[in-house]
DNA sequence: CCAAAAGTGTTCACGTTACACCCATGT
DNA sequence: ACATGGGTGTAACGTGAACACTTTTGG
């Protein structure tokens, strides 16, 4: 046990970090999730998650735990909120400092599933019944990450480094779940002055080729700390 | 102890909640600190906080520390963030759930100090240093107080049931730290229909008496349940 | 009557929205 | 040649910003 002082003396709750990783794909905003292989809730899937070590801060469980089950490193990571509700686990008292994550799904997309658990990307619109009271974190994750994409440009971490401006409106359609239009949403995203044109295209498409842009982190840290915001 | 079982049975770290309680008063944001009457950082100034009992959701125990060191009860109170650097309490290791609260300052004047631990509001531009990493969590709750309140009607938990336009204008400006125009102010306010006009006005001051107002809280969720955005 | 804050409209600039056609490429 | 998505500009509209004087009240 760790050492018990002063006023503290008394029994702990356990203390695990769950993640919500989002991916894009196929024009849908997807998800991570992993069979579980062991007791309880075993055989239903449930979001990447494991115990929180008495040395290692929340984030750094959540990232060990994305390292060893889903092979995913270096990633945007951000803290999410902390579910304590009594009966969340049925073994005993456990808190969750739940994280969500954003990867550029076309880097890991062969990679999820190198353990002993079953992994699987849903479309959020497809999210099965999840174990425990995942399917709320997962209502509170997409919630954090619709109000987040309209006024921080996080939604370039579920791209690759090049995509064309058709990739990006898709993106924010799927994630916003709105149309856009497109001669606007290129005249403000370009306004911003943080995409790079890049002097490649599409190639084997079968219609006119489209532009390659790069997101200018550069540019947006200067920027910001001009008081530049952005916004959708 | 807890009843220690399936894979959880490793040490776990100790848990806390801890509160920073906004007020507002005299044009100014103001803060609730306690003076530790104990070891460690005896004397020093801090955010009210204790341990989270293992039968007690965070909030819950929020709530209770609130009410036993600070005689506060039926408070909004929010979910800020859970800090969990490694040697952020000296003892040992301990995670905080933060919270942030907001009072009817007014209401609570005279009861604050009722504990054994000195109690008192410090405007939030002349915070002294706190014990633990108290000050970065105050840092962090001034920062999501300033953007929950352009987009979300948490201004008025902060006011008395009935306020003048004038105390409104002066809430939103001590909060974003910027100057607004009373005209354009009043006129956008007025115009999402969420405040009543009520048939009373302030008395006993050197110049024309303020009309007050009250927030209509069941108009904002009937709007907002049809898409309506409270915004600046 | 003086000081202090309340209350009130209009103009102008800018940003948001709505909208349709031609172009490049692979089959 | 045709199907598919890429790429582009303008006009109407509405929102946000700037701005000054009269009114009420207590001292």
């Amino acid at each position: 046990m760790s050492t018990r002082k002063y006023t503290y003396d008394y029994p702990h709750p356990a203390l695990t970090s769950d993640c919500v990783v989002f991916g894009f794909d196929e024009g849908e905003l997807k998800l991570l999730l992993l069979q579980r292989a062991n007791a309880p809730a075993k055989g239903s899937w449930a979001l990447p998650g494991g115990c929180v070590h008495i040395k290692e801060t929340t984030e750094a469980a959540a990232r060990r735990v994305l390292e060893e089950k889903v092979g995913v490193g270096k990633i945007y990571l951000e803290q999410l909120y902390t579910f304590s509700e009594i009966d969340r686990d049925p073994r005993e008292r456990v808190i969750s400092v739940a994280y969500y994550a954003l990867v550029k799904l076309a880097d890991y997309k062969v990679k999820a599933g190198r353990d002993t658990e079953n992994a699987e990307w849903f479309a959020v619109s497809q999210v099965p019944k999840l174990a425990f009271d995942h399917n709320h974190i997962v209502k509170v994750a997409i919630a954090r990450l619709r109000g987040k994409v309209r006024y921080q440009p996080v939604g370039f971490e579920l791209l690759p480094a090049k995509f064309t401006l058709t990739q990006l409106q898709h993106l924010y359609e799927a994630i916003l779940g709105v149309e856009l239009d497109k001669r606007n949403f290129r005249k403000k995203i370009l306004g911003m002055g943080l995409l790079t044109g890049l002097d490649e295209k599409e190639k084997n498409v079968a219609h006119k080729a489209a532009r390659f842009y790069s997101f200018d982190k550069k540019t947006y840290k200067e920027l910001s700390a001009k008081g530049f915001n952005f916004e959708l």
